[in-house]
DNA sequence: TTTGTTCCCATAAAATTCCATTGATTGCCA
DNA sequence: TGGCAATCAATGGAATTTTATGGGAACAAA
C-alpha cells in the first residue's frame, strides 16, 4: 500500500530515487508504469503493471470501435511509460513530463493506496491544501458510508480481525 | 504492452527504426504486421501476428451481412503488410501509405496497449488534442465506472488483497 | 547490364548498467 | 542512555552496452 510522501532530488542525468518504502511495495520488481492523471492535474500516477492493468482492462472491456474508448486508450497508453528501476532504486523520469510540469530539481512522490503520484512540489502543495479542505466536508466523508457498510457485512464476525492489526 | 510515443526519422532509403521499447514488446520477433486503421484515421496499426489475429477474429466472428463482412476482410487483409525487422531494428514502411499519409521525413509511433499506431506527426498532434479533450469529458471517463465496479466486485474483501498490488 | 532491394558491417552518439564513495539511519550492547 | 557498528540509502561517475544512422556489398528482378 503506497502511503506517505517523499520529496526527492533529480540528479544531473535526470534520475530520481524511488522512495524505499514504495520500492518495497513494488516487491522487488524492477519495472514501474507511469501514466498521466486524466482529471486535469499535472501529475503522473504510478504503480506496478498490475496496478495499471486495472485501468487498462477497464478500458479494453468497453465496446469495440467506440470513439470514446479510443480516446481513453490514446490518453492513457500514448502517454504512459514503462520504466526500469536500476539496482540502486533510481528511475529516469520522462523528459516530456519534466518539461510540461515545469519540474526543476525536485519532485514529490505521494502515496495513494493502490498507486502513487509524482508532482512538482509547489503544484502538489496547492493541490493538497484544496483536497484537505474538501475532505473535511461532511458530504465528502459521507461518500464512505455505503461502501463501508457493504465491506463490514462481508467481514467475519469474530474479533480476530481487530486484534493484532 | 505498447505504451508511450516516439518520433523517429526516415532515412534516405525509406527505413525507420522501430522504437526499442516496442521491439522488446515484440519479444525478439523479427516480423511485424501493419494494417490500416478502419475508423477513418490516416494511421497504420501494428503489432505481432497475434495482435493482428485479434482484429481478424473479431471480423470473422462477426455476423454482419456477407457483403459487409467481405468488405472488412478485404479492407484489412488486402492492405495489411507483413514486414521484416532487420538486425538493427529497422523496417521499411509501405510506399503507398507514405504517399497517402503525406509523410515526409518523420513518423510517430504511438502505443495503444495491445497494438501501436504509426502517424504522420502533424496529423497525430491534431488527433491527439481531440482525443485528450474527449477523454477528459465526464461521460467519457464515466465509461470506466461500470467495468471498474465489476473488477472491484471480483476482488476479495479482506485486507490482504491490498498489500503488494 | 541496370535498377532497386535487402542484408550486413562500421561508427558515433546516447543510454544504461554497474561500481565506489559518502552520508544517514538503525540496531545493538555496554 | 550513549556510542559504536552495521546496514541501508543517496549520489556521482566510469565503463559498458544499445541504438541510430550511413553506406557498401550481395542479390534479385527486369
Amino acid at each position: 500500500m503506497f502511503v506517505s510522501n517523499f520529496e526527492v532530488n533529480i540528479d544531473s542525468k535526470g534520475r530520481v530515487s524511488v522512495p524505499p518504502s514504495f520500492r518495497s511495495v513494488l516487491g522487488g520488481r524492477s519495472r514501474l508504469i507511469l501514466w498521466p492523471d486524466l482529471e486535469g492535474n499535472h501529475c503522473l500516477e504510478g504503480g506496478t503493471e498490475e496496478n495499471f492493468n486495472i485501468t487498462q482492462l477497464t478500458i479494453l472491456r468497453s465496446s469495440f470501435g467506440n470513439r470514446k474508448k479510443r480516446a481513453l486508450i490514446n490518453a492513457y497508453a500514448s502517454r504512459a511509460h514503462d520504466l526500469k528501476i536500476d539496482d540502486t532504486g533510481r528511475i529516469k523520469l520522462p523528459e516530456k513530463w519534466i518539461a510540461e510540469a515545469k519540474v526543476k530539481d525536485q519532485v514529490i512522490f505521494v502515496g495513494a493506496l493502490d498507486k502513487f503520484q509524482i508532482w512538482e512540489p509547489a503544484a502538489y502543495e496547492e493541490y493538497n491544501e484544496e483536497m484537505v479542505e474538501l475532505a473535511k466536508k461532511e458530504d465528502t466523508v459521507g461518500l464512505l458510508e455505503e461502501p463501508y457498510k457493504e465491506l463490514m457485512a462481508n467481514q467475519p464476525h469474530d474479533s480476530s480481525s481487530i486484534e493484532g492489526r
